[in-house]
DNA sequence: CATGAATGAGTATTCATTCAT
DNA sequence: AATGAATGAATACTCATTCAT
């Protein structure tokens, strides 16, 4: 189970970096922030604790590594997908589809954003690295949301910002909550759409 | 900061017991579950650590009492209070100027829950605390949305469950979000507010 | 197994005395001098350990008062009884059957006598109440001895205080070793009387 | 008395834990293994606490080692030597003779021993290595007395096993004693003999 | 790059003992 | 006599980090 995986002796670098940052993930899910362990870390990876050291420098330079790691696949995953040509219902949508892929597939994103969300509450470097991401997705929905309101499909008195923290807090919520299960994201996604909808506009 | 505040030589058993489950809870909130150490809550308290120990025998029965503590507290704020004799609107209200309270006059009971439940997900313990008080107060909320469709008050389409996480989520993301003024909230509020009222119903 | 046994409230001293004494001997029994606390000895005599105190003022005092209750108790079951009216062998015979006697019905006391032994050797205070003790029952085996070779029971060529040793060290050595059982024991005994007896007397 | 002997910064892993064993080992003469501290260890190797715990990683695992280092000691000075060619008088007296020498030269060892097998008691691993080799000794005496019947050198009713414990016993119980001198022990060896040779045998 | 050995500063917990009541 | 509360001094063990090779 904690089995090392590395078989190749020497590696570039980087890849030691990223082979750090995913065993670093995997343990944070496992066993939280407050339980990592370097020396946990490199016997996942198949190394020397002296040979992490050596690729990050201490524990605070890793958990930036795996805070950058994880808001690259957070980014790649949920937005900075251009979709200016599409409908603000569609891309609505988008957003649905796009956070119940990232539940799916990569649950362990989540669990460690919600762990460095967290821990940014008292660490400066954390904090700037994830607070503009999450900045930009609520202004990414928030654009989307005033665009429908300008062309009539959401509510004409929807207001986009606080409706866009509503989105994403009510479905990173749904996520760490009790029973996520997709029937459930399904009722959730059902209700959200209905809260900003225009009961006057024709049905799409 | 972290001066000694007790002055007393013998108190007892519960009254010590509540200073220390305060003094911790404040720990918490400026180091997180994790920077929690027995010794910095007997410092703050006034106590030797071996007395903290005579009190609250291991750490794990220091968060269960940490724990207890703020469940209280945060079941007397927000939640338990009877408002059958109210309109779905007022309960609604309710609930607003509820968690504004809480923000506004125990914000570290926020805090800590915040760090609490993230715990839950690693602690059986406090899981099965924490998570009947959650599971509670979204039925309250459900319980109330469901009386606003009933009556005609909020949408008929309103599905009351994930409405309930909807709203919940929302004020609590918003709450541990960047910008929590007053100000926010209202806006937060109005659009759920919006979001979940009668589009056709007369405005009361 | 560890439920307070008092019923009374107040005993007086010398019985609590007893008791304490009792229920350290029994700790030792289960975890040894080393495992000896004195809190267990309070919980399990069911009394306050500040009233512990109040009767043995120490620790040290108090391995004082097990060893002068275990010495009373020892002395009572194997030496102290006045034989000189019987023949060698009738003694020997009672030295079988009192070391029997104290194995099936103390057991205990052979267990703690043990622990002492061995703590005397750092522990002055025991040391000068328990090796006169044993010193005694040594010079009693080897007058019966003396007595036996004078008379022709015993070898004429034994040499009474070694033979007492090798006496004693082989009771005490089959007690504490493997396979303590009866049929052991007489199988040892019966050897040690062919060890000592005259070959070319008359069997009695 | 403390001084750290080591000056050697760096050594190989066995060669510091064979100095942490035979460091335990003095001080377990000195205080017992009750009395047994990481931090005196590691003071008399020369080390940090924590360099100790990276070599050795439980106290558990310290008196281990200790016991096996011992266990190794002990079968070399005592038993495992070929004496198959020689007459049972013979590897008698090479009994004698190891005895003596292990008290002599080691007599740490003995009282080591003496705390272990106490330990013994309520310590499963450290039983299971001790008490096969205390068997194999006794099996040892036992084969000696059974082939020194066979040919006429002991008493023809001599029972090799009882007469082991004896022997073994009287050689123990003598070392842990008031007056172990060479003299008492010559007198010991010299009763032993007489309580297993053959009277009728000529003299060898 | 890699590693075995080493370490300083902690970390929760224990225990005999004391004190005020 | 008895006790709840308190404590100083220890105790095994941990962890990120460093260093010589």
């Amino acid at each position: 189970m904690t089995m090392p995986i590395a078989t190749v002796k020497r590696e570039s670098g980087d890849d030691r970096k990223v082979a750090i940052a995913l065993a670093a993930r995997a343990l944070i899910v496992e066993k939280g922030l407050e339980g990592l362990r370097t020396r946990d870390i490199a016997e996942r990876v198949g190394i020397n604790i002296a040979t992490l050291h050596y690729h990050v420098p201490s524990k605070e330079a890793l958990i930036e590594l795996v805070t950058e790691n994880m808001i690259t696949e957070f980014r790649a995953q949920s937005i900075n997908r251009p979709r200016a040509h599409l409908s603000p219902n569609e891309q609505l949508e988008h957003e649905f589809a796009d956070f119940q892929e990232m539940y799916d597939e990569k649950s362990d994103v989540l669990a460690v954003m919600s762990e460095l969300i967290e821990r940014a509450r008292r660490d400066e470097i954390i904090r700037a690295t994830i607070l503009p991401v999450l900045a930009k997705w609520r202004s990414i929905v928030a654009n989307l949301f005033a665009l429908g309101v300008a062309d009539g499909s959401f509510r004409p008195d929807l207001d986009p910002e606080p409706a866009a923290q509503m989105l994403i807090g009510a479905m990173v919520s749904f996520s760490r909550g009790p029973d996520p299960t997709p029937e459930n994201f399904e009722r959730l996604c059902a209700e959200l759409r209905r809260a900003v909808r225009n009961p006057f506009a024709s049905r799409n």
